[in-house]
RNA sequence: GCCGGCGUAGCCUAGCCUGGUAAGGCGGUGGCCUCGAGAGCCACUGGGCUUUGCCCACGCAGGUUCGAAUCCUGCCGCCGGCGCCA
């Protein structure tokens, strides 16, 4: 079967438009795309035909001798130099024909809302958000104007944010010298807050290999051809480091090696669903995010992420985006973290995404919800680009398979949700429960509490 | 970084010197046979197109030639040796 995208446009091309008017995207996009189809396969046709004459009259000079060598000899040659004119003429559309259809997003799932940011709807609540006596009325708009009516918890000091925490009260992070000695949005950070990293990483790890996901640490730079069949041109934009004189690119989470592990391959459809935990660095430029959260670790060039990710069978990716959401929701079930999933509006999918999740934790000092997971159901759109074949033993049909990502933790995110929710009025922060078996082996790892200190370490 | 060897279909392998249009095996799929299984036999088993057919594909990209897996150049990757290195 080809590209689900492709057969789309060749068939159905208003049925595709009405999937990129949902983005709001410009439906023309797929005019184009059709425009340039039509005419590259019309020009393959004549070189096919010019091939094929030239072919025959190749062969046939294997046995003539003399004056009927020479003059087929002749033939061939001509015969040749219209070839090399309708083969130019092909190459002058096929880059563009070929980056059209790159260019396409994937289709809209049923059941994904449509419209830009604001349409995106809260699907369900847990746990109980402290909540400042003042953000009552915000919270309510956060949750009864959508149908819920979560428990929550009235308080009366207003927890300090995570940035004033990390840098003056706690001073275990120094971001002006980071700022000075890297960029903006770089950061050191110190002792509790370190181990509260890694613990929270052997968490999301421990937790997540135990149902059976295979650990991986793959790669932190990708080649540009791979990189760019795992994300679209606008996370290429805005996220993506190069380094300088290679061709090599940092990359931005570790669903890009991880989807990368199969590039060019095919899998049985007994082999399937191939699932995978990765751990890595991630690095993004955030170029396109202006001054927001400029302040603190909230929005970093830098951070550490546990990443869950599956190959699956077609019939099986919609279940599996459940899977995934549902592990995220786990882990911060069990750090105890307040939060809210949001099924993400048509307009802000990435062009991968046929629908997406995000887990969304309450944080008490901005009296909202923020992005802490993000799990999407890619379907075919990353296997086609990046050429990993599904093959069906029944009958061997040849397919695609579908691709699944979500964070599992987002390290500095997450430190961030444990600094406002775990705070004390005194300027300490309660470290989860679930995190001290991780912090148990480390003699100097804190236990219980991270206690506010006089200077920087 | 330098020197040498290698790269052929899902996998393994022949062809390369001496240019004439990819051979064989394994695995897989479908069928015949069988009460059933196995064995055996037959067909199929990379991509594309306007699909009884045709075109393309021998790591990638160029070049020479009527014709390139084969000859030439550059690049990538793997293996071995030397150098460097936490």
């Amino acid at each position: 079967m080809p590209w689900s995208i492709l057969e789309l446009m060749r068939n159905e091309p208003e049925v595709l438009k009405e999937h990129i008017k949902k983005r709001q995207l410009e439906p023309s996009i797929v005019d184009s795309a059709v425009a340039l189809d039509s005419r590259w396969r019309a020009i393959l046709t004549k070189i096919n035909e010019l091939r094929h004459h030239h072919n025959v009259v190749s062969s046939e000079i294997t046995r003539a001798r003399g004056e009927e060598r020479r003059k087929l000899i002749e033939e061939a040659r001509s015969l040749k130099n219209s070839l090399e004119e309708a083969e130019r003429e092909l190459r002058a559309i096929e880059e563009e024909r070929m980056k059209a259809i790159r260019g396409l997003p994937n289709v809209v799932e049923d059941g994904v809302p449509v419209g830009g940011e604001e349409a995106s709807v809260p699907i369900r609540f847990w746990g109980k958000p402290k909540v400042y006596k003042d953000y009552v009325v915000s919270f309510e708009e956060q949750t009864e104007k959508y149908g819920f009516i979560p428990n929550y918890e009235i308080i009366d000091f207003k927890p300090v944010g995570h940035a004033d925490m990390l840098e003056n009260v706690l001073k275990l992070a120094d971001t002006l010298k980071a700022g000075e000695v890297s960029s903006s949005r770089f950061y050191y950070l110190f002792d509790d807050i370190v181990w509260l990293d890694f613990s929270l990483l052997l968490f999301a790890i421990d937790r997540l290999t135990s149902k059976g996901y295979s650990l991986v640490l793959p790669p932190y730079m990708l080649r540009y051809g791979v990189i760019n069949s795992v994300i679209d041109l606008e996370t290429f934009k805005d996220a993506i480091y190069k380094i300088e004189g290679e061709d090599l690119y940092m990359i931005a989470t570790a669903e890009h090696p991880i989807a990368a592990l199969y590039y060019n391959e095919e899998i049985y459809d007994d082999e399937l669903p191939k699932k995978y935990v990765g751990f890595s660095p991630a690095f993004r430029k955030e170029a396109g995010a202006g001054n927001r959260d400029l302040k603190g670790i909230f929005r970093v060039h830098q951070f550490h992420k546990v990443e869950q990710f599956v190959f699956s069978l077609p019939e099986e990716s919609k279940k599996y985006h459940e899977e995934i959401i549902g592990n995220a929701e786990e882990i911060f079930r069990e750090l105890g973290l307040p939060y809210r999933i949001v099924n993400i509006a048509s307009g802000d999918l990435g062009a991968c995404a046929t629908k997406k999740y995000d887990l969304e934790v309450w944080m008490p000092s901005q009296g909202k919800f923020r992005e802490m997971v993000s799990a999407s159901n890619c379907t075919d759109w990353q296997a086609y680009r990046l050429n990993i074949r599904l093959i069906r033993r029944k009958g061997m049909v040849r397919d695609y398979v579908h691709t699944l990502n979500s964070t599992g933790i987002a390290s500095t995110r997450v430190i961030t949700a444990i600094i406002e929710n775990y705070q004390l009025p005194d300027g300490s922060v309660v470290v989860p429960k679930v995190l001290r078996r991780y912090l148990e082996p480390f003699e100097r790892a804190p236990k219980e509490v991270i206690k506010p200190r006089m200077v920087r370490p």
